[in-house]
DNA sequence: CTTTTTACTTACTAACTAGTAAGTAAGTTG
DNA sequence: CAACTTACTTACTAGTTAGTAAGTAAAAAG
């Protein structure tokens, strides 16, 4: 490191530190609302620097979405997500984005990327309908193993109800940041109540 | 109109004009992925003459959101509206956001406007807390309504539940947007499935 | 010990951003 | 007919945007 000696902090790997960074502010502020500068001031470098590490803003948006969906696919692959009952992924799933909520209300990927999305790069729309499109038919996967097990309650066909749960879930996030965390809870504890109530 | 005789066309108010543009480039592109430039080129004036009719582009936000909440009250208490049974007004609900999904997959207000929040004028948030405010709770009062004459069915709080559905409209328009229409119909379809559904 | 690579900085461009000030043609009003 | 108002245009500022090209210090590789 040129001109500096390493500070008390580490300082970590600068194209992560930049992924994480810009990460942060697409989900806090939008696509459209940060910009090379933003990166640069924050993590004490110059934009140029940012530009050697993500050649274009297209780039970096991309490499935000493709991470999301490896991270998308590890965890629903991990044991300790994959082997659970199925009422007990719905609660994991309803984890992280209780987490989003709770973490400076940041809504998730797709709510953060859906409005700007005809502005967005063509790598990045097609990255995001990947996410979006797993996402729906894992949990899919689960609602049916969970109706067929009597732990889930829903009617109608999965494929609908998945589509329904997360669309719910992007929105409640959305209403989380433009009221407070209480609508979201409000939202979820309505899911809870739908699909986990004990039978009838 | 200096230098030019007016077109076949009408010329109308610029100033709607203006105000209906940015709405359309809102609802289609995002707040922050649409400029004065935008506006002046389509209209074929030039940007200094939009900020004759909106100083700022906080003031022509805000404008637009306070439209939408006018048309909102106005909406609300229509008699062909106000008059109705609860589930018709509920189907009058969801041929609204129907009409946005036909109409170039236009998202919501609050959909556009919710992953930029933070980067909103002051007024204009406060404008849209104000909207989206009013909508549940005229939703709340329609659910309870139509439980309380057994035309529509759902468990828990009619707040909860008002606020579970606007949700999910606003991000299935969403969806909408970044697949095709029919997640969109896939979703309205299953909301009418559990709410509408004959008594068991 | 020299060469190459890494990770930047400095300095720049071209385009676009919101916004302002001054001028002007046409229409309205007294 | 004169004064004023409306609805602009032209010309501009100051700041920001993504992105590039050339240079440089330090570390790694041969």
């Amino acid at each position: 490191m040129p001109l500096q000696s390493a500070p008390a902090a580490v300082p970590a790997d600068t194209r992560a530190r930049i992924l994480d960074l810009a990460e942060g502010l697409l989900l806090e502020r939008g696509f459209n609302a940060f910009s090379y500068q933003h990166i640069a001031r924050e993590l004490g470098i110059k934009p140029a620097a940012v530009h050697y590490h993500y050649s274009s803003k297209d780039d970096l948006g991309t490499a935000i979405v493709a991470r999301q969906l490896r991270r998308l696919r590890k965890w629903r692959d991990l044991p300790r997500v994959a082997d659970l009952p199925p009422a007990e992924q719905l609660e994991a799933l309803l984890a992280v984005y209780d987490s989003h909520a709770r973490h400076a209300c940041r809504v998730c990927l797709f709510g953060a990327l859906a409005a700007d999305f005809r502005t967005l790069p063509a790598p990045m729309q097609a990255e995001l309908r990947t996410f979006n499109r797993e996402l729906t038919e894992w949990l899919a996967q689960v609602l049916a193993a969970g109706r067929a097990t009597a732990s889930l309650r829903f009617v109608g066909s999965p494929a609908a109800k998945a589509a329904q749960v997360l669309t719910t879930l992007a929105g409640a996030l959305q209403v989380a940041r433009v009221h407070d965390e209480t609508p979201f809870q409000l939202i979820v504890g309505q899911l809870r109540l739908e699909l986990l109530s004990p039978n009838p």
